[in-house]
DNA sequence: GCCAAACTTTACTCATGAGTATATTACGCT
DNA sequence: AGCGTAATATACTCATGAGTAAAGTTTGGC
């Protein structure tokens, strides 16, 4: 039998090569996406801006996602999936409940000032649909939960001084994301030098010690 | 002479009085698309709607603004206003450099969950032309600007530990801000509250003393 | 009571942009 | 070679919503 018939289950066989092909496309539609939210914001960004950025006509992105809602969607997606990767390594990493609070803080700014920052932080959920906000609330919940959690945790072990969970899990989220707002790719400071700031100071606090 | 003739400049005479009743029904219209913006967003609300829940027409409402635009930008000032005037009693209320820091801190925790809230923290520059844009920069710079020379000079009075002024300004408003998204009317603290909490947090640190 | 100004409405225009039906091209497979 | 499928483009439809012209309505001043 020769090489080159069908029966020859080779790892870049024709259909899985295409699967890739096409996913790796997707994800430059999404990534584009990303960025031109991010420039002009998803009211002032058509479809035909983004087809034209990406060189293609706007049926053409419509073959990879059924909606500017869902490149919306898979926008903010990306954006928490790297955040929920935060917890993940805190985890694996270890340390107190404050170490551990720190580590998810520094992967948060870290996204926040990557491509899908903007989405992530501006996202504004009367833009989508009920099915999706739901999703959206969902994935908010869930980082705001993981936050409480480890604060609950850095007060039980003494690692944290005793405060409101919740409060303290908004009062960093809202320092975090709002690092999203006045970053600027070139800015001097990178973002870990920039995690690192923020968090000392919630940390240390302002008041002298 | 008459004293009813025009030559009488009555406190409440016509034309004054009515100038008045502009004013008031032109707040009214800034007020309402306050709300709606923060309800529905900026551009999922049409200025048919607001129309509707003024119980007027669209026309009318071009009668006092010139243009969404300018309506949103109302709704921004309005709000920034309210800030500034913290500056201004932070000032005569006095203390040390940190006390005045958190008299702002409190008064802007206040804005922000007020109707005038949503508009100040998510107005995207990108929607306003550049006219409009260049004077929403100046005035977050102002208050930006406002609260770093309040932590520099508690740096300098030793109300405040050393830190990066920048840094910490951006982290404060933005845990300040943050509370226009998560802040509900009915919630069960009030803003003095929410906000008393937030800023022991930033005075204080999460690291126990 | 009558006039003029301010105010408000009715009834449009017009541009934009999401989404789609249909044609065309490219490319792997036998 | 030539068939079939996936990818892309052309060329629309259609709804929405900002902004406006012109006509009607109210109100205060005489």
């Amino acid at each position: 039998m020769k090489a080159t018939s069908r029966s020859t289950p080779l790892p870049w066989s024709g259909a899985d090569l295409r699967s890739r092909e096409r996913d790796w496309k997707r994800n430059a539609v999404i990534l584009a996406a990303a960025r031109a939210f991010a420039t002009r914001g998803y009211h002032n960004t058509s479809l035909d801006d983004l087809a034209a950025a990406l060189n293609v006509t706007k049926p053409t992105i419509y073959s990879y996602v059924d909606s500017k809602e869902e490149l919306l969607f898979e926008c903010f997606k990306h954006g928490v999936d790297q955040i929920l990767a935060g917890f993940s390594e805190a985890e694996t990493r270890g340390g107190n409940a404050r170490e551990r609070l720190m580590t998810v803080a520094r992967h948060y700014a870290i996204a926040v000032t990557g491509d899908f920052g903007w989405c992530m932080v501006r996202l504004e959920e009367e833009n989508l649909d009920k099915a999706m906000s739901a999703k959206i609330k969902t994935l908010k919940s869930d980082v705001d939960q993981g936050l409480r959690k480890l604060i609950r945790q850095g007060v039980a072990d003494g690692s944290i001084r005793s405060c409101d969970p919740k409060m303290a899990a908004f009062a960093l989220a809202g320092a975090l994301n709002w690092i999203a707002h006045w970053h600027r790719a070139n800015d001097a400071l990178s973002p870990e030098e920039i995690a690192i700031r923020v968090l000392e100071i919630f940390e240390l606090g302002l008041a002298p010690r």
